[in-house]
DNA sequence: GCAGCATATTGACAGGCGTCGATGCAGTGA
DNA sequence: TCACTGCATCGACGCCTGTCAATATGCTGC
């Protein structure tokens, strides 16, 4: 007698996410996070120096991690005279939200 | 004549949030995110080997992530006979959303 | 121009991660 | 008991990532 199946075949996910990953990549880290709070958190712009100064990271690492939030676009620079202001990008929050429902919300039949 | 400073300085997030860190990396993959969303969109549990089935992975890989994600507790599974069966956590959702929260929310002044 | 500062980039290193073949282990059916 | 199947683990391999020292770049004030 054959085994039974396991189950009636689940369908997979048919995208490749890969989008979402990336975002989801580039928060996969305490101190970017800990830049995102502060950025998320600030009154306004933040400049390089503060993060330098109260990170326990040295410089180059520190613009490391600005670059790859950068490059994710979740955060936004400018460069005034000799220092570099950081802001938390605008659709950051919306763009998080949109990666966690593509993976997260059930498909709607149609 | 002393240069100005930059700005005033910033008030830098002091949690360290290593927790929502070790969170976002295990979605940080776009293979793991599929396996999520097939889960999410799945009816009831889904099996593993449909996983080995319709992902271009082989079966060790498809292990290895299912313990990533389970060990980020982001899905459950039980094993009944021969076979293993994979459920989203409950509580995966929330908890994906709570530390989205935790870093973007602006602190409320008190 | 030049000296000095803030930030970015480069190059190097160690450790982490995704992948796979080989193997182990648990359960099934005869 | 024995062969077989589904899944997990192990070991190895390249690649990626976080980190830092050294260097480059760009701006300021003289």
């Amino acid at each position: 007698m054959p085994m039974q199946r396991c189950c009636p075949p689940a369908e997979i996910a048919s995208d490749s996410y890969e989008e979402e990953a990336a975002l989801f990549k580039a928060l996969g880290d305490p101190h970017r996070l800990r830049m995102l709070a502060t950025l998320a958190r600030a009154p306004e712009e933040v400049c390089v120096c503060d993060f330098t100064d109260a990170l326990p990271l040295n410089q180059p690492t520190v613009s490391h991690h600005l670059r790859l939030l950068r490059e994710a676009r979740l955060v936004t620079c400018e460069r005034r005279g000799t220092w570099v202001y950081y802001r938390l990008a605008p659709d950051a929050p919306d763009r998080i939200e949109a990666a966690t429902r593509s993976i997260l919300t059930q498909k709607v039949l149609v």
